[in-house]
DNA sequence: TTAGTCAAGTGGAGCA
DNA sequence: TGCTCCACTTGACTAA
């Protein structure tokens, strides 16, 4: 399944270094991801992703000014290969709508329709590689990787908001699943037999021993995770610093 | 049409 | 009081 990927690489978008590193913190991470179905054309593939800090500048140098004009994109994008044209299709026009969805931002009276950026593939490889780096950021390396993104604080503070709970709502979702069922409590509604010293039921209420057990009736209740006792928040915050 | 993803919104808690 | 955090929720968007 991670052999999924598409060929589609940073170096399309960037200055075309020929070397293609392997980032695994960031292979495993979008492993990950594919695993769980997202989607592949969205989220740039890592797996020819350059390491380091010099992929920021070279980023930054390239794609990630969303108010530059989408001409130089384009020169950035349009050296691939015959079978990434699609997918480039796809990034341009991704790249289209995330400026015109930035502009709907700037401007909230043409539109009263909330708006949801979509950040650029390099933006989003940035924003990972930093997270891998360090899962929180102070104020003045907020401000920074927000200047080098053409992002703003906020966006940045909420994408690595997002981030942590993703990560942390797949760590919960990785530990259920290997938490044998049979050690699963089972929630189930009981009627009130006795209160007060007074009988609630009449005798022909009483169940028969035919009737089956209740969590049968419910074979899925989604919100059970919620009452887990065994998942300790502190193994899951992903060690806070606050 | 539906389910999944994701940026942004919301609200409560902790801290200086 | 303002900021940032977490833990969701909302609404836009997309693929199947």
């Amino acid at each position: 399944m991670a052999n999924n990927r598409t060929s589609f690489s940073i170096h399309n978008i960037l200055n075309r270094g020929p070397a293609c590193e392997k980032n695994s913190a960031l292979d495993e991470e979008y492993a990950d991801e594919q695993v769980h179905g997202e989607r592949e054309t969205r989220v740039c593939s890592s797996s020819s992703l350059p390491v380091g800090t010099a992929g920021a500048e070279r980023i930054s140098s390239c794609v990630l000014g969303l108010d530059s004009s989408s001409s130089d994109q384009h020169s950035c994008e349009e050296e691939s290969t015959g079978e990434d044209n699609s997918l480039e299709r796809r990034h341009d026009m991704d790249q289209q709508k995330s400026q015109s969805r930035n502009f709907e931002d700037n401007n909230p009276k043409s539109s009263k329709k909330r708006s949801r950026a979509a950040f650029s593939h390099a933006q989003v490889y940035e924003l990972e590689r930093r997270f891998n780096l360090q899962r929180y950021l102070s104020g003045p390396e907020r401000a920074d990787l927000a200047g080098v993104l053409k992002l703003t604080e906020t966006q940045v503070k909420i994408w690595f908001q997002n981030r942590r709970y993703k990560t942390k709502r797949r760590q919960m979702a990785a530990e259920l699943a290997l938490t044998p069922t049979t050690t699963l409590a089972k929630r189930v509604a009981v009627k009130v037999l006795v209160r007060n010293d007074q009988r609630q039921y009449n005798a022909e209420e009483l169940p028969s021993p035919s009737v089956p057990p209740l969590y049968q009736s419910f074979p899925y209740y989604p919100y059970m995770f919620c009452f887990q006792p065994w998942v300790s928040g502190n193994t899951l915050s992903g060690g806070l610093m606050h």
